[in-house]
DNA sequence: TATGAATGAGCTTTCATTCAT
DNA sequence: TATGAATGAAAGCTCATTCAT
């Protein structure tokens, strides 16, 4: 397994055999095929030889990409914090004209990319889970939560600012609230996909970060 | 495996094998022996032979008490849903005079179980990871989000009617938010064990359901 | 397993635990199970637990009756030559007035026999296939095929003598054949049970044994 | 298991994994230990890993070429009644100048091979009890029993043609008694192996199918 | 760069048998 | 006489990994 000493993993995974452009696009089919794996069976349920399978090559081929399986799990871990981090994606907040409107974005968004990319979300919360165990794991993760939170507590810091939101607001407990609320609502969102609509939350959300009801606008 | 057709899980645990006193202990040990190995390696890393071992029998036991694997895990998620119900567990939402106590005891409770059960908490986020491709996990775990919504629901009406709490608050959205995020403080607790300090949450969710901030008394 | 010297079997089974009626019953329930089981799923699929359960009795108390599985298969093997042997049973030879008739009936009955207790025949040929194996079986069996031989033999002659059938016909071969044929016959059917209807071998067999054919009757 | 839905097995033996020359001979090693190893302990007695023991591989190279046990089971039975096709061995019918001599060669050519191959006899017999619950082996069985049958039926048609055998002969019910009586005669060549000389049985035979006896010449 | 073949170690499950009661 | 509980010893099968080509 690749890693620093600092607990961070190599985001590009496995520096040895990816010289050229034909080995890069195979790394990328077999961790793309991990992923769905892991989506489909979770840990517990991948096999590297149906992974190699998925992606139309030989087991050995796959282990002459990731010496071990944890390689290739560590470059679907990489994967999976990266599509969070490539602005514009569908799972990255939206942009939006004022701080208000940024946080108003922000759940409303989150439960769309849950809805509309269950898989991804099913790989993050089967990390979250070994990342009880894995170190790596952990670290990786955690630098996500982190970038979040700050994301977050930018639009909030803003907000009060602007005099948009409650200026006596604990800037970082309301983050760190918003981003806990959003994963437990996936959590949530897996025992009943039906129930959770979120514009009600994002009703009382405001309330909470206004210190006012949203009817009550000036 | 005994599940009724409604997905609900025989909640009294397997009934196969359970004729004497004796045979009860020993399908507890191992039971028990499960749930912690589960704990410690997770579904990935758990093993047969290893619960048998930890519960000091043979695995030819462990066969005769739970006919196949997921039996055993259908008691394990059996026991762990149980120690929320038991009342007076330290799992269990402790008693309150008035409503607004009981709201602020929620999260403190749960965030002191987590760090004092840090077990049972690491095989509730298993069994959550696994009810995303197991149904009758899925609905057992869903009764229990049930129950607590239910709970949280009574206290937060009763609040409102007090007049402790927001005449406005949307008791139902309010009560799937805490919940959600106490859910999601275990996974953010699990990246950054150290960072995550209770009471600034209470206070800002206190200032949210009450529509005031508690130090700003009238 | 309860063996004598000589090979034969002792034919009562264990004579241990057997001294009252409701023993013997048991004993007897034990041994027909065992015989049903066999007959539908060989002995590669016999199970000591299916035996006692289809008997209704605990594990321990068909190793009780039966020390071991061998002296159990012991039982069934006593029990399947008997119905052999027993005169008047569906599967023994018919009475008839006359050498030539007894021998016209042999044939006859031993077909009708295979379709009306396929189990019977299941068992005996799954014996014949251990009897590759196993000396006991073999001694057992060996026996119960001279006695048919005997028998026929018995006709044979009488039918010689009587003129019934060609005086240079050689008894001894002739009655090998018979039995060799009609255990032959059994393993057609199997493969093809609809094809074979006995009553144009029996035609053939009558021009063999009286050196004319049946139509050209004085 | 490579099976055509007519019940037919794929005469080929398993065609998974069989890429290379030594992959060929793998398989080949491996079916006829697995055969050996029926022969000498029948179905009953058919270990997995004393086949690849004696092959001289690992388990897991066993199921490498063969995914499951009865896939290997399906080889063995392909390669036994291959014996019987291909012509100049053993087992196959021997030629003969004219059809009288082609059926007095018959049995004497089966009795050899059931003494000089008892082996293939003992997996044959393991195949035939089988074939009461598998209805691919009873296909597969019962192809080659038809061959026999029809191989036999042309001599015997040639014979009452050429005027060596009695015009009135029954050559379809003569067939089947021929190839019944020859597994009929292993049956009890089981339990009595020394006490069956096959000549005085082709004497009894000619004389069935002649009409009349070899000795009294006209 | 890619693969067919091979394997050590291990997995869940089975089974005949035993024994205290 | 009968049984619930327990077990040693497998059994079939799997899996990540290796290696010669």
């Amino acid at each position: 397994m690749t890693q620093a000493v600092d607990g961070r993993v190599d985001q590009g995974t496995a520096e040895h055999a990816r010289h050229t452009k034909h080995g890069e696009e195979q790394q990328e089919a077999l961790t793309r095929a991990a992923f769905d794996l892991i989506a489909e069976r979770g840990f517990e349920g991948l096999r590297t030889r149906d992974v190699a399978a998925r992606a139309g090559v030989n087991i050995a081929t796959l282990h002459y990409y990731f010496p071990s399986k944890e390689d290739l799990i560590q470059a679907v871990l990489a994967a999976a914090v990266a599509r969070f981090r490539r602005p514009g994606s569908p799972e990255a907040p939206p942009p939006a004209p004022d701080p208000l409107g940024q946080l108003r974005g922000f759940l409303r968004s989150r439960e769309r990319a849950m809805r509309e990319s269950p898989d991804l979300f099913a790989v993050l919360l089967e990390l979250s889970t070994r990342a009880l165990r894995d170190e790596g794991i952990r670290a990786t993760m955690r630098r996500t939560d982190e970038e979040w939170r700050e994301h977050l507590a930018g639009y909030l810091r803003a907000g009060v600012e602007a005099g948009q939101l409650r200026p006596d607001l604990d800037v970082q407990a309301a983050a760190i609230s918003l981003v806990a609320l959003s994963k437990g609502l996936h959590l949530q969102m897996i025992m009943t996909p039906d129930e959770l609509v979120g514009e009600r939350f994002n009703v009382e959300i405001e309330q909470w970060l206004t210190g006012r009801s949203e009817t009550t606008a000036p």
